[in-house]
DNA sequence: CAGTAGTCTTACTCGCCAGTAGGTACCAGG
DNA sequence: CCTGGTACCTACTGGCGAGTAAGACTACTG
């Protein structure tokens, strides 16, 4: 019976999957509270019980999801970075790694900045960890540079403009989708290393060694 | 603020002023879909019909409170800015303003940055309106100081980060409110203007007539 | 084949909230 | 004292969407 159309049988963790990518889509559509369940339910083509079977209520879903994607950023992020560089070597790749992966996973990034950002709750929680994560891998940075920043809060705050930086360059380029990750993130390097003054007076930054 | 039993007859303007206020408090605490008309309207002191008798609908209400907000905002930061000094110079004194006034309006802040961004709809007109004169004022002190930014898109972008830089700092801000706002916007010249390599170094920048 | 475990559905309930209907107090000017 | 207008209210409707009840289908096991 039914119309030939009908949902195959498939594997639990199958099903995990598709649900959260479909919820991934949706909430980066429409944001947190104007995604209903029914279409997430609807995208990831299966009916809405089912979806409370698996992942619980709305707001366990969603913080699943930021879960998963935070971890899976800052995965990337560390990858691409190795601890035994010069400052601003390390700088440059987590820039790099950064903005390749909000490149490729444009969904994602805006339920990470835009969406879970705003929603009160334990999304906050989730999110204020893995930035605060960042944060804290850049205020290290700093402060292994030595001299400059003298008191911890100096340093956690410029680290939190840097972050900031990057968050709000990245919101530019997507709407901006022509230029390639890497001059994108040369031109933040550039800022956060050399700043306005010497870049007014042409002198720039390039990496040690170019490949 | 119900002291008497029932509201005094006052007259539309002021009901207008009192309705935009206890608006941005709610939405600033709450965001906009979990603020309700019933909340907003307790706090003003009023009935509901009275509120979609003088400001409309919800939607409405928000973009109002928006776009009042946009404006004062941008006033506080012009009317801080010299147009003849030098780049540095004007640079500082619109971060000073514009610390100034997320000091002493963050609900205002909070409305402007965090609500409206993500909310569609004709809000996010209204938010990328004001944003992208932010931005072009930014860009055009870069252009102007010459030299250095070579295309619109370099300048626009880099103007991005630094705008992007600021709103972050100003929520980072809004958790560590020891600091004073002059302290914070300093902070953030310093790292725009000199570079984290200029700061590493001990080289720091400062106004050239202290007052 | 019967039993059981896991997949999947239709078709509801129920609370919340934007928006409204319909009326009451108060104040003009005639 | 009426007449109109503006400020103001209580009490409703109507829809949307989170979450659920109750069962149906499939598949694997003995």
């Amino acid at each position: 019976m039914r119309t030939e159309g009908r949902a195959k049988r498939l594997p639990r963790a199958v099903r995990e999957r598709q649900i959260m990518d479909a919820a991934i889509d949706v909430f980066s559509r429409l944001g947190f509270h104007s995604a209903s369940m029914d279409e997430i339910s609807e995208v990831a083509g299966i009916s809405k019980p089912m979806l409370y079977a698996y992942l619980g209520s709305k707001e366990e879903l969603f913080a699943t999801c930021i879960r998963r994607e935070a971890t899976r950023m800052m995965e990337a992020i560390a990858t691409g970075v190795e601890p035994d560089q010069e400052p601003d070597v390390q700088l440059w790749s987590g820039l790099r790694a950064f903005f390749g992966f909000v490149g490729e996973n444009r969904a994602s990034w805006m339920v990470l900045h835009r969406q879970a950002s705003t929603q009160g709750g334990p999304f906050a929680i989730e999110l204020t960890d893995m930035r605060g994560r960042a944060v804290s891998l850049v205020a290290a940075l700093l402060t292994q540079s030595t001299k400059a920043p003298a008191t911890k809060l100096e340093a956690e705050s410029l680290a939190a403009a840097l972050v900031g930086a990057g968050e709000s360059l990245a919101d530019w380029w997507l709407d901006h989708p022509e230029e390639p990750a890497g001059v994108v993130a040369a031109r933040l390097m550039n800022l956060v290393w050399m700043g306005f003054g010497d870049l007014v007076d042409g002198n720039v930054w390039h990496p040690p060694s170019r490949r």
